[in-house]
DNA sequence: TCTCCTAATTGATCCATATCAATTAATTTC
DNA sequence: GAAATTAATTGATATGGATCAATTAGGAGA
């Protein structure tokens, strides 16, 4: 698809928007009112509709998105055509292929609305004069790639040390409502397990 | 144990290891020999003799480390009291609690050495200070994480997508030569296999 | 160099979950 | 709102890898 992105919003969606990413700014950095003017200078809002895909394998990378409203997923597919969902990104999160903007690459991943969204964008060229002008943002995305590393490193862990169904319930915790909001099939992909599976170990659950 | 951490080295040595961190530094930021000079002073050179624990659960966490010479595993225990390998540290490698070195609070992983090795330490405190007064290493910080959570994505897809085979191969390519260094049970127990299913995967893969 | 202890291997069995197949339920779409 | 898709569930079977048990191989220490 990549139809039904849109760039720029009403005025009043803009102050929602900006009041979103600055919130999660101010949790996590110090920053003046003129470093988040700064910020908010660079960020583009983008809109998109459910089923369209904000990035696709073999794009050039240049953003990374902010979501303020809805949920995407982010997956690839390996070599033998099987789909891996590698993150949902619901409210206050980042989403993006870290990798490719990171090196200035080409995705190779896919990020698709599972609802209609609203995000804000920074392109990587913008993002790093704002760290030469404002350092702490240099700081702001070190902690929160930091703050990811840690989440994804309980994932690994969590899927050795627990079963399917310990591993349902604690993704149900983590995101809260997510499992009203995505497929089944897809939370079973995430957490690595059938779709039958999963559909069994709900139906225990209901029981107890 | 706990015993046979040794702080202070020869000066030989300061100067091998300085080199070893300052060619790593080199290699992701650009920085100015004053910088590298603010960033030497607030290391400290610790070896750690085989066996002997770096960090173990409880312990308030001031530290990380830089693996100059050596190997190391990360491991924590479940509540069912199994144990979890995180990761091995082998030469140039950052090892700590990331968690709680960012939380500023207590431990909850053994770091172990696997081989004697020589460490560059820095604490919290110190290491803020840098970055005030050179925020370039608040950049390099935020680079590792990034590289560091990128290849633990790769950790959690690999799970998915692979057999234990194309794991433990695949592992044997990433930390290049590990299998000599480390223990089989080890490895088997950071690919979240038991040993027996390695040992056979291992005996497959001379054959072949 | 011998002894002891730990690691690795090998065999047999068991189990959680994948896979295949069919049915039912829930969404879309016109 | 009926038809057509797509998702979820349920049942039956197959399988990769865990677990238990026993043996062999390697290393560390005396």
């Amino acid at each position: 698809m990549l139809l039904g992105i849109v760039k720029r919003e009403s005025f009043y969606d803009i102050c929602t928007m900006q009041h979103s990413i600055n919130n999660h700014v101010k949790k996590h950095i110090s920053a003046t009112e003129n470093d988040l003017v700064l910020f908010n200078n660079v960020l583009n809002e983008v809109t998109i509709a459910k089923g369209a895909y904000l990035l696709q394998p073999g794009h050039h990378v240049t953003e990374e998105f902010f979501v303020v409203k809805g949920c995407l997923k982010a997956y690839y597919m390996d070599n033998r055509g099987n789909k891996h969902i590698i993150q949902f990104a619901v409210e206050n999160w980042w989403v993006g292929d870290f990798d490719a903007f990171y090196n200035e690459g080409t995705s190779s991943i896919y990020i698709e609305a599972v609802e209609d969204s609203q995000l804000l964008s920074i392109e990587s060229s913008k993002l790093n004069k704002v760290f030469e002008k404002a350092p702490i943002f240099e700081r702001y995305f070190r902690i929160l790639v930091t703050e990811a590393f840690i989440s994804q490193r309980k994932r690994i862990l969590s899927a050795q040390e627990k079963n399917t169904q310990e591993r349902y319930v604690e993704f149900c915790t983590s995101y809260s409502n997510i499992e009203n909001r995505v497929a089944n099939y897809d939370i079973a992909n995430y957490l690595g397990v059938s779709p039958e599976n999963l559909s069994r170990v709900r139906q225990k659950l209901k029981i107890s």
